[in-house]
RNA sequence: GCGCAUGUGGUGAAAUUGGUAGACACGUCAGACUUAGGAUCUGAUGCCGUAAGGUGUGGGGGUUCGAGUCCCUCCAUGCGCACCA
C-alpha cells in the first residue's frame, strides 16, 4: 500500500468538515485557550506560500493545545472591506460585494486544502451588515465617551455634561485645547448646537477640521500609518496635505496607556520598540520667549508677544543662538518686519509650492528666512534672531524651536549656512566642525548653569523655568490622532446624522446603517464619497443628512477578535459571559506590517471598551508571534537595455493596482525551469535608449520564458518569450517596441545581465508561488511540514522549494513503518515471533526513542520552534526504521505527536490502527522520563579545556579523582604523568575537565 | 543620522542555562538493486592534509579551566523610524 496523500487528505478534510470536530463551545470544564491569526484581506490574488506560514504555525499550536486538554478557540474570518475591491469595482463596474464574495471563496478553498482546524462556524466578515452593525455600535460608544485625564480612563459623555453643568470646563485647566473656556452658567446658556460643538472637543471619536493626508488618485484621505514616504501605502500614489473636515480617533489620549500596556504583554522587543517609536514620547519643557518690546501686540501698553517653544534640552538654554518658527506658524505674519516682508513672502510662496514628498526627499537642503524680529533669552536677556524654516514642523511641539547649534546638528547646519554666530556652551566637547548632542559636558557660558554637568542641568533648568513662570515641564508625543473617515464606498457607513450641520448619533435601535447599493463608484461632488451621489439615502426628513464618509479599513479589524467569541449574537457585540470566558487572545500570530496600525488601534479600542465596562481586559493580545515574511527571488536586469514605448504608459491597459510606486510598471519574466523569476523594471515614462543609463534596474512583467541559464537572458530568448507568452497581458507588449542590448561579451553574444534581489512576495512582483501547486504535487501534510522546516517562524526567509523532497521522503518513510508495499499492514500489537516479547511490549531502546521524541517535540512546539521539532520527527522515524519497530504501542503515540503538524496522515494511520474516534479526542502522550535515564554515561574528557578523550562512568558519580580516571585511560595517564593536577571540574553532568 | 535585529559548511539551518560546533534536511560524490531511474537503500561530505595532525562560528581584543553563546571594538547585512527640537 502506497502513501496516497491525495485520497487521504480529501477524505479527512471532508470528514472533519461534515462532523464539525473543530467546532468549539463557549462552555467547557477544560481550561480555555485562544489562538488567533490575523485575518486576511481577501484580495483577488489568492493566497501565496507566504500567507499560510503564520496560519500553519498557529494551527499547529491550536491542535497541540487541544491534545494537551485545552478548550481551544481557533477561528478565521475575512477583513472584507477595503480599497482594492472598490478600485476594482471602479474599473470593471462589478459590485465589491460580488468580487469580495468570489475572492473569499478562493481563499476558503485554498485554506481548506491545507487542512486547518478552524472553527468555521465562527467565521466573521467585516463587510457583513450583522458584523458592521456592531462596528458602528462600538463607534457610537467611542463617540459618546471622553477621556478623563485625572482618572486616566474613558468615561461616558453624560458624566462630562454633568461636570460642565456644575463647574464648566475651567477646572479642566487647559488640559484640552478647546475652543473656549466656560463656566457652568455659560454652559447652561449655550444652545444645543453650541453644546454639541464644544463636546466635540472632548469626544474620543470626533470630527474636526484639520490637515489630512489627501490622496488624489485614490480619492480619499489616509491615516498616517497608511502613508509611506509621502505616498499611499496602497498603490504608491502621491499624498498631499489638505484641510478638510474629518473624523478622528483621539488615540493620543491613550498614548501613555498604550506605552504602559507594552510592559504587560509578550511581544517581541522589536515590535514594542516600533510601537514606542511611533508613539514617540519625549520629556521636555515648554517655555516662552518674549519678543523685543517694539513687537508688542498693539500699542505701548499691550502685553509683549511671545514665542512658545518645546525643547527636550532646557539645559542648553544659554546656547540658543537663534529661533525658528515653522513657516505655517500663525505668529509669522505678525512679527515680520517691513524690511523683511518681501523676503518672507517669497519664502512662504516657495514653501507652499513644495509637496510633502519633495520636502522629505530633500532633507539635506537648507532653506530659511530671517523675519527681522528678535526674541529675548529669558535668563540673560540676549537678543536672539527669529527665523522661519521648513525644517521646523508645524505639527510637532509648538511649531517653534530654540536653536542650539553647538548641540544639534540641524541647528548647526542652519547656523553655518546662514552665518549665524555659534555660542559654545560645552567647552572641549564642541570642535566647531559639527554639533555634539552630548549630555556629559560641563556647561560653560551658561549663566547660573556654569560648571554644572548637562545631565543634572536639565532638572535645574526645569525648576528655574517653572519658578520664573515662563514655562513648564511637558511630555510630547509624535503620534497624532488617527484619521477615521474615508471618502470611499466600500466601508462601514457612519451611524451619524447631521441636523443643522451638527453631528448626532443614529439611534442604536436603527443599527446597522446599511451600505446602500450604488450603480456608480466614482467620487461624489467636491471629493466626497460616492455615497454623496445617492441623495435618497443621504437626505432624511427635515433637512437632516447622513454622514457620507465611510470608516477606514482598520475599523472592522479593531475588534474582530471579540466577535469570534460570540459571532452570532444579535443583541450585543459579544455576550459579557463569552468575553469573560475567552478573555485575552493567548497567542496572536501575524506579520510585523501591522505594528503601528492595526495593533495600536485594536489595543486602543479594547482599552475604551474596558474603560466603559464592556470587557474585563484592557490588552487584547497576551502574546504576539510575528511570522517572518517569505520572500521571493526577483531577478533584476543590470546590463544596458532599453524599452521604447510607442505610447505613453498611461494609455496602456494595465491594472492600476499593479502600478506600484508612482507609475513604474512591472513586468516579470519567469523562468519556469528553475522556479526563479526574472524581473525588469521599466519606468513609467516613454523613454529612449539614451535615457537608459540612469536606470539601474528595470523590470519586465509577464512574459514567460524558458531559458537554461539563470543569470543570463539573451536577446533572442527574450524575444521568444514575448512570442510564446499567451497570457492576456501580452497585449501590453504588443504595444511595446522593445530594444535592448549591450552585452557585447566574450563571444559577442548579446545578453542582459541579471542580479537577484530578495523581496517581499507579492502579486505585483510576479515572484509568488501558489500553495495549491505544491499541495497537488506533495500533499498538504508535506507542505505544512516543509513550511515549518524552512527555518524559525519568526525569521524572514526566501522561498525555496529545493528541500521539500526531504520532508516528503520523511512522510513516506513514516508510512512504511505501517505498511509494506507488497505485504500491506505490518504493524504489530502482538509479538510476531516467540523470540520477541508478547503483547507488543516495546523494548527499552524503542521506548527511549519514543520518549526522546515526546520530550523534544513537546518542548519545541511549546516555544514555536517548529523547524527543530520537524527535525526531531525525522530522527525518530529514522531510528524506528533502524530498529525495525512496527509496534502499535510506539507508533500510536508518535501519530498523536505528529497530528498537529501533519494532521491528515496522522489521522489516517490512527484509524488504520483501529481507533474509531478522531485524533482530536486523543491525549497528548505523557512523557515518562524513566525511559530516558541511563545507568551509565559516556563523558567527554577535556584537558585544559581541550577535548581529548571520553570515559564511561555510572550516572550517580558526582566527583572523581584524576588518578582513578588515569587508571584505565591511557590518554589521561599520559597527560598527567609528570604534571601536578590543579583541579578537576565535573560540569553539570555533561563533561569532565582536567586542569594540569 | 537614530533605534532594533542578525552574521555558523556549497545551501536552509541546529546547539534550551558558557561545556564534544555543524543535529536534521537539501545539494554533491561513491556504491547497491535495476531495461531504466527524477523510485528505494547504504556510505562519505566544514576547510587544509594521503595520513597523523592542524584549523574552524564576520574581523580584532578581553573575561574563563573552557566562548557560536558573556564583555569591548570594528565591519557587513536586514528591518523600523527619520528634519520629532
Amino acid at each position: 500500500m502506497e502513501y496516497n496523500y491525495r485520497d487521504i487528505e480529501k477524505k479527512w478534510q471532508k470528514e472533519w468538515k461534515e462532523s464539525g470536530v473543530y467546532h468549539v463551545s463557549n462552555s467547557s470544564p477544560k481550561p480555555k485557550f485562544y489562538v488567533l491569526d490575523m485575518f486576511p484581506y481577501p484580495s483577488g490574488a489568492g493566497l501565496h506560500v507566504g500567507h499560510p506560514l503564520g496560519y500553519i504555525a498557529s494551527d499547529i499550536y491550536a491542535r497541540y493545545k487541544r491534545l494537551k486538554g485545552f478548550n481551544v478557540l481557533h477561528p478565521m474570518g475575512y477583513d472584507s472591506f477595503g480599497l482594492p475591491a472598490e478600485q476594482y469595482a471602479l474599473e470593471t463596474g462589478q459590485h465589491p460585494a460580488v468580487t469580495t464574495e468570489k475572492n473569499i471563496e478562493t481563499f476558503r478553498q485554498q485554506l481548506e486544502n491545507i487542512g486547518f482546524s478552524f472553527d468555521w462556524s465562527r467565521e466573521v466578515r467585516t463587510s457583513d451588515p450583522s458584523y458592521y452593525k456592531w462596528t458602528q455600535w462600538i463607534f457610537l460608544q467611542i463617540f459618546n465617551s471622553w477621556f478623563d485625564k485625572k482618572e486616566n480612563k474613558a468615561r461616558s459623555i453624560e458624566d462630562l455634561i454633568e461636570i460642565f453643568e456644575q463647574t464648566g470646563n475651567i477646572a479642566d485647566n487647559g488640559q484640552r485645547q478647546t475652543q473656549r473656556e466656560f463656566s457652568a452658567n455659560e454652559w447652561k446658556n449655550y444652545s444645543d448646537d453650541e453644546k454639541q460643538e464644544l463636546l466635540m472637543d472632548y469626544r474620543l471619536a470626533y470630527s474636526a477640521f484639520g490637515e489630512v493626508n489627501w490622496c488624489e488618485a485614490l480619492g480619499t484621505v489616509l491615516a498616517n500609518d497608511e502613508v509611506v514616504n509621502g505616498a499611499s501605502e496602497r498603490g504608491g500614489h502621491p499624498v498631499v496635505k489638505k484641510k478638510m473636515r474629518q473624523w478622528y480617533m483621539r488615540i493620543t489620549d491613550y498614548a501613555e496607556r498604550l506605552l504602559d500596556g507594552l510592559e504587560q504583554v509578550d511581544f517581541s522587543d522589536a515590535m514594542k520598540e516600533m510601537q514606542r517609536n511611533w508613539i514617540g514620547r519625549s520629556e521636555g519643557a515648554e517655555m516662552e520667549f518674549i519678543l523685543t518690546p517694539s513687537l508688542s501686540a498693539g500699542g505701548e501698553g499691550d502685553a509683549p508677544r511671545k514665542i512658545k517653544v518645546y525643547t527636550t534640552r532646557p539645559d542648553t538654554i544659554f546656547g540658543v543662538d537663534f529661533m525658528v518658527l515653522a513657516p505655517e506658524h500663525e505668529l509669522v505674519k505678525d512679527i515680520v518686519t517691513e524690511a523683511q516682508r518681501p523676503a518672507i513672502d517669497e519664502y512662504l510662496t516657495y514653501v507652499k509650492s513644495r509637496s510633502d514628498r519633495e520636502r522629505m526627499a530633500e532633507v539635506k537642503q537648507i532653506t530659511g528666512c530671517f523675519t527681522g524680529a528678535y526674541a529675548l533669552n529669558p535668563f540673560d536677556g540676549k537678543e536672539i534672531p527669529v527665523w522661519i524654516a521648513e525644517y521646523v514642523l508645524a505639527g510637532y511641539g509648538t511649531g517653534a524651536i530654540m536653536a542650539v547649534p553647538c548641540g544639534d546638528q540641524r541647528d548647526f547646519d542652519f547656523a553655518k549656512h546662514f552665518n549665524i554666530p555659534i555660542t559654545n556652551i560645552i567647552g572641549d566637547y564642541f570642535n566647531g566642525e559639527e554639533a555634539n548632542p552630548t549630555k556629559e559636558a560641563t556647561l560653560t557660558n551658561s549663566g547660573f548653569l556654569n560648571g554644572v554637568k548637562m545631565k543634572d542641568a536639565i532638572e535645574i533648568a526645569n525648576e528655574k523655568i517653572e519658578e520664573k513662570g515662563i514655562g513648564h515641564r511637558k511630555v510630547n508625543y509624535k503620534m497624532r490622532d488617527a484619521g477615521f473617515s474615508r471618502q470611499r464606498y466600500w466601508g462601514e457607513p457612519f451611524p451619524i446624522i447631521y441636523k443643522n450641520g451638527v453631528a448626532h448619533p443614529v439611534d442604536i435601535k436603527e443599527l446597522p446603517v446599511e451600505l446602500p447599493h450604488v450603480e456608480n463608484y466614482s467620487a461624489g461632488p467636491e471629493a466626497q464619497s460616492p455615497l454623496a451621489n445617492i441623495t435618497e439615502w443621504v437626505d432624511i426628513a427635515n433637512g437632516e443628512k447622513r454622514e457620507t464618509n465611510t470608516m477606514p479599513g482598520y475599523a472592522g479589524s479593531s475588534w474582530y477578535f471579540l466577535r469570534y467569541m460570540d459571532p452570532h449574537n444579535n443583541e450585543e457585540f459579544a455576550d459579557k459571559k463569552a468575553t469573560d470566558y475567552w478573555n485575552q487572545v493567548d497567542v496572536y500570530v501575524g506579520g510585523t506590517e501591522h505594528a503601528v496600525g492595526h495593533l495600536l488601534y485594536s489595543r486602543m479600542w479594547t482599552k475604551v471598551l474596558c474603560d466603559l465596562g464592556y470587557v474585563n481586559f484592557d490588552e487584547p493580545f497576551k502574546r504576539l508571534v510575528n511570522q517572518g515574511m517569505i520572500t521571493g527571488n526577483s531577478y533584476f536586469v543590470t546590463g544596458f537595455y532599453a524599452f521604447k514605448l510607442e505610447k505613453n504608459i498611461d494609455d496602456l491597459e494595465i491594472d492600476p493596482l499593479d502600478r506600484k510606486r508612482f507609475g513604474e510598471f512591472l513586468i516579470s519574466i519567469e523562468n519556469i525551469n528553475t522556479g526563479f523569476s526574472t524581473i525588469f523594471q521599466l519606468n513609467g515614462e516613454d523613454y529612449r535608449v539614451e535615457d537608459i543609463s540612469e536606470y539601474q534596474k528595470t523590470r519586465v512583467r509577464y512574459a514567460h520564458l524558458f531559458i537554461d541559464s539563470k543569470d543570463r537572458l539573451t536577446k533572442q530568448n527574450l524575444i521568444k518569450a514575448f512570442e510564446l507568452d499567451n497570457l492576456s497581458s501580452v497585449a501590453i507588449y504588443e504595444k511595446l517596441n522593445y530594444i535592448f542590448w549591450d552585452g557585447k561579451t566574450e563571444n559577442g553574444e548579446e545578453f542582459i545581465q541579471c542580479s537577484h534581489e530578495v523581496e517581499k512576495m507579492s502579486k505585483s512582483k510576479y515572484n509568488t508561488v501558489n500553495p495549491n501547486d505544491l499541495i497537488d504535487k506533495y500533499g498538504a501534510d508535506t507542505f505544512r511540514m516543509y513550511e515549518m522546516f524552512l527555518g524559525p517562524v519568526e525569521q524572514s526567509k526566501p522561498w525555496d522549494t529545493k528541500g521539500i523532497e526531504g520532508v516528503h521522503r520523511f512522510l513516506k518513510k513514516l508510512w512504511r513503518l505501517f505498511f509494506d508495499e507488497t505485504k500491506g499492514p505490518i504493524w504489530t500489537t502482538l509479538a510476531p515471533s516467540p523470540l520477541e516479547r508478547a503483547g507488543g511490549e516495546a523494548s527499552p531502546e524503542e521506548l527511549k526513542v519514543l520518549h526522546k521524541a515526546i520530550k523534544k517535540i513537546g518542548e519545541d512546539t511549546e516555544r514555536f520552534s517548529y523547524n527543530t521539532a520537524v527535525s526531531a520527527f525525522m530522527v525518530c522515524v529514522n531510528e524506528l526504521t533502524d530498529l525495525k519497530c512496527h509496534k502499535k504501542e510506539i507508533l500510536e503515540p508518535l501519530l498523536i505527536l505528529l497530528a498537529p503538524y501533519a494532521p491528515h496522515i496522522a489521522e489516517e494511520l490512527y484509524h488504520q490502527l483501529g481507533n474509531n474516534t478522531t485524533i482530536i479526542d486523543a491525549h497528548y502522550p505523557k512523557l515518562e522520563t524513566k525511559y530516558l535515564i541511563e545507568s551509565e554515561k559516556e563523558y567527554p574528557v577535556s584537558i585544559n579545556g581541550k577535548m581529548r578523550t571520553t570515559i564511561t562512568l555510572p550516572l550517580d558519580v558526582q566527583q572523581i579523582e584524576v588518578e582513578k580516571i588515569a587508571l584505565d585511560n591511557e590518554v589521561v595517564k599520559k597527560w598527567i604523568e609528570d604534571k601536578p593536577v590543579r583541579k578537576i571540574i565535573f560540569v553539570k553532568g555533561k563533561m569532565i575537565n582536567i586542569v594540569v
